[in-house]
DNA sequence: AGCACGCCGACT
DNA sequence: GTCGGCGTGCTC
């Protein structure tokens, strides 16, 4: 008769717990090992942990792990790294483990496909002819991939200019030392000219993670990244939580996009987490962008990143020339949006037998609807935001919460009929501009409600490359990355979009993308040609982009935020409470300012209400904490929260560097 | 995160 | 008289 206790295990399961549940095992199991036990009713698969067991839990409340799976442990560096986001971002352990395992194990994996196996060392790994520039840059990738310790290189490169295959240099190497390697990418899933590009390199598809992948290929691409017979991932940011055993390079592309910033339920950002995950895996990271943040440019200056540039286009195509167009001198038709000298532009470049673009960061037909009898405005019942008309839904929409109307037939406030104006253009409303003005032009409006995946993108991107259509309308999405051979007009609708609202990086953000869509005209040998349209031409931000001189941009963005300590040249932690009572919202938000840090270096702004007060029904307010850079903020937060009491019906969301102020 | 338990409105 | 709304509390 056996009457020594059970082996107590250390199991963190991927829900919101911090701390790790102890469970009776048979056996001593290694740390990463992957179980199923079960927690209440049901049952759930986690992951032994680090943690020394839990000896205070008695022992008739402890439960028995129900199965080991077979499937690689989680390897310790995946450990330590969801260990560090969790207290970086002050999130629960568990939520942070529920990023990579949730989905991806709830049924045993299973499965086994052999589409991501590359078939050799021969595969594709010479490469093509690179211009000497990208030789030089290649070569010092592969070398600080050949080096197998961390490090972070910057590389800066103008639109065109071919830095994806100089980073495919360094994927090579990693697959000639027989390791992985991540590629993350902002929107994975409209990425096929990548896809293609490096199919074309290596002659095999990499692994591809994101989250709108079937449930089957999921598990299956995950246990093939575990058994290490991926060796090139090409994901989203939660590819970050892929459980690499043998990971020998990490590449950030096009790092100064916000999308790489997860905003809700565990806020982390994938660029500086990439870094960190690159160190705890002794790997070199890659940071790629034609228009780096101003935290890569000043790591870069400061000797933390090493940096490689890239001068001059790939092919010897030149830069675009940029122009502004003032409206108040050359102002468009009443009730129209394009400028008579864009007309022109556009008219000129479809007769030389060009493509032209015109871009407005703007979904839908018009961003206002207001009844011209009494002024009242189409509110959504849920956010602080107006409902946007779309008519290719025929329906108005609010673009926070997905809520949607017919537009009613007479006004809701005054009962007058057919009094709506719809304010303001959407790309929708461009493209009947267009079809009015180029009535025998086809016409393509890319949006993310009209491509919606990769299927929709590849097709957009076929009948662009066919000549099927002439003239793109489209909204942030065309900005990233595509290669449009025979485009060469981008004409930019309304330049000024973004600069409102006193945001923090409105300025770097207008630069980036404007910059970047740019890029898009002249990108083989006929010249591009760029026309901003603006009220403001003297705006900084028009002058950086009518000169190209960003890094000056750069230069002058940073003498501004320097002196009040803004980031990166100090940090920023927003608390956004939010409850179903404004009177709760407000109380609690107050509490917390009363309750609030103080010191040398430490400031609180706030509270306000946040910039959308009213999200998704729940009212919101926010405040923020600007601290010196070398302040411990995550545990001036931790204590600034113990201390306070919280009603439970309000919640206090906590981002650490946040980048939205919304 | 689920899932159960527990107190207040419209129905077979 | 019940079925069911989701508020609140717990899970080794």
């Amino acid at each position: 008769m056996c009457l020594a206790s059970p082996i107590r295990v250390s199991v963190l399961l991927p829900l919101p717990f911090e701390a790790a549940f102890t469970y009776a095992a048979e056996e001593a199991l290694a740390p990463g090992t992957l179980v199923r036990v079960p927690l209440g009713p049901r049952m759930v698969v986690g992951a032994v942990w680090d943690d020394a067991p839990d000896e205070t839990v008695p022992e008739r409340r402890l439960k028995a792990v129900a199965e080991v799976l077979d499937f690689p442990p989680l390897p310790e560096s995946l450990r330590e790294f969801v260990a560090w986001v969790a207290q970086y971002t002050l999130a629960k352990r568990g939520e942070v483990l529920a990023l990579g395992v949730k989905a991806n194990l709830l049924v045993a994996a299973k499965g086994r496909r052999k589409v991501f196996e590359f078939g050799g060392a021969d595969a594709g790994l010479a490469g093509p002819a690179l211009s000497e520039d990208q030789a030089v840059a290649g070569a010092a990738l592969r070398a600080a991939v050949k080096a197998e310790k961390f490090g972070v290189t910057l590389l800066d490169g103008v639109t065109g200019s071919g830095k994806t295959e100089v980073y495919l240099e360094a994927v090579a190497q990693a697959l000639a030392v027989g390791k992985q390697s991540l590629v993350l990418l902002p929107e994975i899933a409209l990425s096929v000219q990548f896809l293609q590009r490096f199919f074309s390199r290596f002659g095999a598809m990499p692994a591809v993670w994101h989250s709108e992948l079937t449930p089957a290929v999921r598990r299956a691409t995950y246990k093939a990244v575990a058994t290490g017979a991926a060796k090139v991932v090409v994901g989203a940011r939660s590819a970050l939580f892929l459980p690499f055993p043998d990971l020998g390079l990490i590449v950030v592309d096009e790092e100064h996009e916000s999308a790489f910033k997860q905003e809700d339920g565990v806020t982390y950002h994938a660029r500086d987490m990439a870094v960190v995950r690159a160190r705890i895996s002794r790997a070199p990271c890659v940071l790629v962008s034609a228009t780096p943040s101003l935290e890569s440019v000043e790591n870069a200056n400061s000797g933390r990143y090493q940096r490689l540039d890239l001068m001059a286009r790939h092919g010897g195509a030149k830069m675009p020339a940029v122009a502004a167009l003032d409206l108040r001198e050359d102002p468009p038709e009443r009730g129209k949006f394009l400028a008579p000298a864009l007309i022109a532009a556009v008219r000129e470049t479809l007769a030389r037998g060009e493509q032209a673009m015109l871009f407005l960061n703007r979904r839908g037909y018009a961003p206002l609807t207001l009844c011209r009898h009494c002024g009242h405005r189409m509110a959504c019942p849920n956010c602080t935001a107006w409902l946007v008309e779309h008519k290719s839904h025929k329906r108005l929409i609010c673009h926070h919460c997905g809520h949607n109307e017919a537009l009613p037939e007479s006004c809701p406030a005054c009962g007058a009929e057919e009094s709506f104006a719809a304010i303001g253009p959407g790309v929708e409303r461009i493209a009947e501009e267009v079809a009015l003005v180029f009535p025998e032009v086809p016409a393509l409006v890319m949006a993310s409600d009209v491509i919606t995946g990769p299927k929709e993108a590849a097709a957009a991107a076929a009948a662009i490359a066919a000549r099927e259509v002439d003239i793109i309308i489209g909204t942030q999405m065309v900005a990233k990355g595509w290669h449009f051979p025979h485009l060469t007009l981008v004409g930019v609708v309304d330049a000024d979009l973004g600069l409102g609202g006193g945001d923090l990086r409105a300025g770097e953000r207008t630069v980036q993308m404007l910059y970047q869509v740019a890029g898009r005209a002249g990108r083989e040998e006929a010249p591009g040609r760029v026309l901003l349209q603006t009220y403001s031409p003297e705006h900084p931000v028009m002058l950086a982009l009518l000169s190209g001189d960003l890094p000056a941009f750069m230069a002058q963005e940073a003498a501004e935020r320097r002196p009040g300590h803004w980031p990166p040249f100090g940090r920023l932690v927003a608390l956004i409470v939010s409850a179903l009572d404004e009177g709760l919202a407000d109380r609690t938000a107050r509490a917390l300012s009363r309750s609030a840090p103080h010191g040398a270096g430490i400031e609180i702004l706030g509270p306000a209400p946040a910039p959308f007060a009213l999200l998704r029904g729940r009212f919101r307010r926010r405040l923020l904490m600007k601290t010196r850079r070398d302040l411990p903020v995550q545990g001036l937060v931790r204590e600034w929260l113990a201390r306070t009491e919280i009603d439970r019906a309000a919640r206090v969301d906590v981002d650490v560097d946040p980048v939205s102020f919304m």
